[in-house]
Parts: structure tokens; sequence; C-alpha cells
DNA sequence: CACGGCCGATGAACAGTGATAAGTTATCAC
DNA sequence: GTGATAACTTATCACTGTTCATCGGCCGTG
């Protein structure tokens, strides 16, 4: 007997990323979740392994979320050119601020917190690097250089956005700022240097 | 009657310090660490205000290893003059490799999972900024871009190590490659420039 | 010596957590 | 109507951080 029409399963997917957007995945608890949605904690379990796998699933909703923004924020900036890859990080930037605790589950849930699941599907999707890569190198270049390019503007950008979420930035270092200085330098240095080995 | 000589208070810390290393902060539960140690849970409150006090001195004893580590690694790179900053962040690497665990509570904790404590103490020890950002413009440049500086090096090292550590990084790219693009990349790019604005 | 007072430590308890197993109930096929 | 099947709940387990009342040994005072 369904208390409420809908199917179970996407309410309670959608409540536990209510919470997790308004109080943080800290408010994640599965009696939590199950009051609020009008059904009881086991209930959960029918429809998600347990609660990692229901994390996993707003994990993989926020890289669907922020591709959607970096290839909106791409297509945008293809009409001026040159500038694209900033673009890209601005908008990524953007992304991580206006959903910081999406950004927390999405990147700093290590294997600890959020085991049971292949590390495989941790990794950044591909797509989201090529977006970054060729933003800064051109189509022309190889994909090996790609990959590897984006993941050092990526890691750039991450480091920024980490640390100012974490609040372990000093005060008086204004935050935009370093974001500019982060992604201008990676892009700036990535461009030029072919894989120079430094040991 | 203490059940051994010693006092309670620097043997709960050294086992929650143990447990931290060698099983995660998952692992730290009071009545794991008072078993361990030999009392029982409610003793530890007599001594810590709560659970986050004792992870914070955890987090306190890390930024001094952490800062002992980089004037260690900076005091022998001093003989050889020109690469130190990229001695430094070699060194500061090496410290978060090493000691994941301790990496993690002193970096991705946030206020959230982390809370009652003043969000200035999370701040990293202006000693270990300036040092790099010394390391990197030398002693003539101004505190404010010192510290500019010092940050942006510090949070492109601190993005590629974030991302190695919760395994976000495509297994075709290789982290210590990664890590030294990434310091390269911020200090040459931290020298040339000057407060520039980018909007 | 006896008597409080004090302080470290404890046992019991509370509310909360993720998770499981057994039981209930409603719906559908035959 | 009967049986099966799926959805859902109740009860429970082991665990978490935390608090409170209590106990016991020690110390200074009379």
């Amino acid at each position: 007997m369904p208390r409420s029409a809908t199917d179970l399963k996407p309410r309670i997917l959608a409540e536990a990323r209510r919470l997790l957007v308004t109080e943080g995945h800290g408010a994640l608890s599965t009696r939590r979740i199950a009051r609020e949605v009008g059904c009881t904690a086991p209930s959960i379990y029918l429809y998600f392994a347990n609660k990692d796998a229901l994390v996993h699933a707003l994990v993989d909703e926020g890289f669907q979320l922020l591709r959607a923004h970096l290839e909106a924020a791409h297509a945008e900036a293809a009409a001026r050119p040159g500038r694209s890859v900033e673009a890209l990080c601005q908008a990524y930037a953007d992304f991580a601020l206006a959903n910081p605790e999406y950004y927390e589950v999405m990147f700093h849930l290590g294997p600890a917190e959020l085991s049971r699941y292949p590390k495989e599907r941790y990794r950044v999707q591909r797509a989201v690097l090529d977006l970054i890569g060729r933003a800064a190198l051109g189509p022309g270049a190889g994909p090996e250089r790609t990959l590897r390019t984006a993941t050092l503007i990526w890691s750039s950008l991450h480091g920024a956005i980490s640390l100012h979420l974490a609040h372990r930035i000093d005060k008086s270092v204004r935050g935009p700022e370093l974001l500019a200085d982060a992604v201008r330098v990676a892009v700036q240095a990535a461009r030029l240097e072919p894989t120079l080995r430094t040991e």
C-alpha cells in the first residue's frame, strides 16, 4: 500500500537530494529520509543496496549536472573564441560554489567514507576533461596530452575550490582572485609545455 | 585509581593517533579508543570537551608535523639554492602521501564534520605559507604578495594531492608527474605575475 | 584517628546511526 | 477462493556520541 501515489524510489532520491543540498551530507540518514518521505527506514533498502549506494546515486546526479553546466558554458563561449578555457573554468567554479554539498560528495568523499563501490566510478567523466583539454589545446592535440593537460588545469582549479570550501584559506586572500589566478596560471603554463619530464 | 601509571590524556591522544594513522579517521570512536586504552568512553570527556576536540588535537599535531617536515626540507635545500620552492613542494607532497589520514583531517574536514571550533584555527599556519612564498619570491617581496603567491602555489599543490588521495584521477595520468607539473606550473607563473587583476 | 570534600573514573542510560530478518498486507494469476 | 509475489513494516542488533548519577580512593582538616 503505497502511502503516496508515486513510486518510492524517486521520492527517496529527491528527498536525499533535498537534504544534501539544504543541510549537507551529514544530515543524510536513512530514518530522516524515510520520515520526510513518509515511509520507514528499511524501505530504502528495497531500492538501494545500502546508504552508500544512495549517496552514490547523488554523486552521479552531480556529475550529470556539472557536465550539463559545462557544456552550456562551452556552447555559450563558442561565440567569442580564445577565452573558452577561462569560461569553462569559471563555469566549473560557479558550479562548485553554487552546490558546495554536491561538490563535497563528488570530489572529497574517499573510499573510506564511501566504500563498496568500484573506484572507476569515482573518476570524473572523461567528457568533462576532454572539454577542458580541447578548450585549452585545441582539437589537434593528441588524446593523451589533452587528458594530461586537462587534469592539470582541473587539479589546480580543484585545489583552490577545495581549500575555499573547507575554509582553509587566509581571510586576506580573496577567493575569486585566487580562483582566477589558479585558472590563468594552469592554462598558460599547460599550453606551453609538452610532455616535459621533471626528473 | 588509574589503571595504568601514566596520565590518561596523553594515552588517549596516542591511541587516537594510532587509530587515525592505521585505520583512518572513520575508525575513531570513543568506545574503541577507550577499550584500546583500558578505560571507558566517558573518561575521554574528562580530558576533551567532545570528540571533535580530540580530532582537533590531532589536526594541531598534524600541522606541527607538517611544519617541522617543511622546515627540515627548507634547511636542507638551503645548501643548493634556486630550487628551494620545488624542494618545499616535494616535501609537502611527501608528507601528504606518507600521512594521508592526517592530511584528510587537516584539509578535507569541513565545518560540517568538525564543528564547534573557530574557523580561524583551520587556516593553515602562516609560517608554512611564508616559507613557501619566500622560497618562490625571495625575502624581498611584500608580505601581501608573498602570502598570495604562496596560497596560489599551495592550492595548486593541494588540488593534485586532494584528487589523488580521493582516487579521482584517471588511471592513465601518473600521480608523481601530475604533482611535478602542478608545482612547476604554479611556481613559474606565480613568479612572473604581479598583482594582475583579471576582471 | 575520624570525617568531609574532592576528583577521577565508571555503569547506566538516551537518542541517534546503518542494517537485517521476520512478519504483515495487498494485489494479481489461476 | 487459493496460492504466490511483491511491497512494506515492526522488531531488533550492534554501534555511535554524549550525559548523569554514582562509586571509590585520596587528601587535608579537626
